[in-house]
DNA sequence: TTATGATTCATACGTTCGTTTTAATCATAA
DNA sequence: TTATGATTAAAACGAACGTATGAATCATAA
């Protein structure tokens, strides 16, 4: 009673998570989906219960793995520092270096998966909404504490801010990759697709920290 | 047979546009329009032919404007610098400010329609996608090569990707605003939210300026 | 006032949606 | 080998979808 199962549960996470990052949610049919899967229709139904308890489980199967390495991650920095304030780079490519770097794992969903957690992250269903604030909320009070501490300087309205654009370009970075590419018919020369991640994580990051240490506004 | 075409065209198109920045494309339906608008079923398809064609034109009322408005803010900011380039924070606040300022402009849509393209952004059906490539495309160009003006020791496709976190940050600043904070919870004291707008837009616009002038990458 | 074209209305069409049901098939323990 | 529970399969459900139709109603010009 194993291996079916294992095998069909996945599948069926596989194929929602290829779909749903392709044409969101309410665009995804379950007849797509186990057609994709290769499985009858009614096992969406009968494993996971609903289609939102499968949308839900598509991302935890993921986020689990990536709240809890960030956490790790940022333990071991506080505990290099020793009581220190961590440096600000270190905090952002702890928290955004990470998530980058699943793009490059596919066993834990690469490209795919970062690029639906983009775009659900501004097209939240009140009920999808509510799981991320869940799921989110611990992770991120553990690096707005760290941020507050690294920038002591800094306004903690104006840290919280720049988190928020932070987020954002970095959403849009993984999320839009292809849509803008056509939107603005930007020629990306002298790169293939497997560069592209490679360099853009040092691009993104030198990005954030820029804008995360700005000169402050004055209104 | 003037007055009630308008009224009913301009009704549905404001439920439309409210209904689709809250729910996604996919997410409402022609009878919540209609139902909304105060209209008969019908006069969608009798007005705009399809859901689609619908679609189009919520976002070709608005982005008219503002494409016609940022080529007239950087047309006279080049006339005003006679042949030298403009400096980079005009170029972002023509570009993003004029963007900006839109959400305080119920005429135009105010945030309700911001919030729409903020989210439509990382959805891209492919229709609207194709559409938007069209509507963006001139103006896209004309501030790419002010910015590479602008600053001339920055790699031309480092400045094409700093253009493109820049609008994913701008996008998710107003897409995520309400999202954002059910998601982290965090506390912005001491704004009303009629203040937030004012106050956000000099905030992006520190953010924005210091990752286009950020430290290059060294990979 | 009447004729005409534009608009609104109620209603229905055919599809597709997520879900449910009931029976068949499978893997495993006794 | 047989009994049992887990899984898969085929089919159908009612509801909601976008769209189309034809009659009713409206504004306007002759």
């Amino acid at each position: 009673m194993e291996n079916r199962t294992v095998d069909t549960r996945e599948r069926i996470l596989d194929a929602a998570e290829r779909l749903f990052m392709a044409h969101g949610y309410e665009g995804t049919s379950m007849r797509q989906i186990t057609g994709e899967a290769g499985v009858n229709l009614a096992a969406v139904n009968y494993h996971f219960g609903s289609k939102e308890s499968l949308m839900q489980e598509v991302f935890r199967r993921r986020l689990d793995w990536l709240n809890e390495e960030r956490m790790r991650v940022l333990d071991t920095l506080e505990a290099e520092a020793g009581g220190e304030p961590v440096k600000p780079s270190a905090i952002v490519d702890a928290f955004f270096g990470t998530l980058l770097r699943m793009a490059g794992d596919e066993n834990r969903g690469g490209m795919t998966f970062l690029r639906l957690l983009g775009r659900t992250l501004t097209e939240p269903s009140e009920f999808i909404r509510a799981f991320l604030a869940h799921e989110y909320k611990t992770v991120m009070d553990r690096y707005k504490e760290a941020l507050f501490k690294a920038l002591p300087e800094v306004p903690k309205a104006e840290i919280v801010w720049r988190f928020h654009f932070m987020l954002g370009a970095t959403s849009y970075a993984i999320a839009g990759t292809d849509a803008l590419r056509l939107v603005t018919d930007w020629q990306i020369e002298d790169e293939d697709s497997t560069d592209r991640l490679d360099r853009l994580v040092p691009r993104l990051m030198s990005f954030l920290l820029g804008g995360l240490r700005a000169q402050l506004p004055q209104f």
